[in-house]
DNA sequence: TCGATTTTTCAATAACTATTGAAACAATGG
DNA sequence: CCATTGTTTCAATAGTTATTGAAAAATCGA
């Protein structure tokens, strides 16, 4: 993962909305949720959750299709594990330079 | 790890000047840098680098210490490994309500 | 088609962030 | 004690971000 992709992803999760929205969708998985019931879900006024969904589709943490005249957003858990093995091999501090091996970082903290 | 917790990391990492010190003090370790060093290293004016570090510092990324009239700053690599384990628990879309089980997530992205 | 529903866009505002250069502060060495 | 070195603080500026309510756009059901 390229640093400029890195820092657009952390500034997304960087809101305390945007982060629940991504857990929430995350344990939704492929159901995933349409926008109403995510603003219901986190008590956020419609309008602002647009804000932040299009801030999360920009960085591509989510993505969203439309259904009817609902609009679904699901979690791309697939760049949100790339971005886990990102940080994984860039915080192992005998970092190999790539995020071949991240079991190290990650055994520390689970022994 | 709290959300809270995670949203100030998240923002202090998305900022490319402060990644780039994060990373490059992980790969220091113990001995750290110098922040002058760092400035010169990162080609950063050093009034903009205090105001990066003082954000890094802030939100429990790195440490600083006094040597001479020098100040050394090293990374906080388990505070890093924690944010792994928060961020892999999370993403892993069946999740178990903490950070015990990571292996799952790691797996899928170097089977 | 008409009215209702869902979502996004827009405007306005307030607050925050990054950058720069100058000044201040702290510690050392002569 | 003074000049020098390393770092931080400060002020000014420009750009960005979050929030709200109103309006607009899109879709569906009757």
């Amino acid at each position: 993962m390229e640093r400029d992709t890195a820092t657009a992803i952390f500034e997304a999760l960087s809101s305390g909305v945007r982060l629940d929205v991504c857990w929430l969708l995350v344990r939704k998985g492929a159901e995933g949720m349409v926008a109403g019931d995510l603003a219901t879900a986190l008590n956020v006024l419609p309008s602002n959750l647009s804000f932040h969904l299009k801030a999360l589709t920009q960085a591509g943490l989510v993505t969203g299709s439309q259904e009817g005249r609902f609009q679904r957003y699901r979690a791309n858990t697939a760049l949100m594990m790339d971005l886990v093995a990102y940080l994984a091999a860039e915080c192992c501090p005998d970092n190999p330079g790539d995020a071949d091996r991240v079991q190290p970082a990650i055994a520390l903290t689970s022994p």
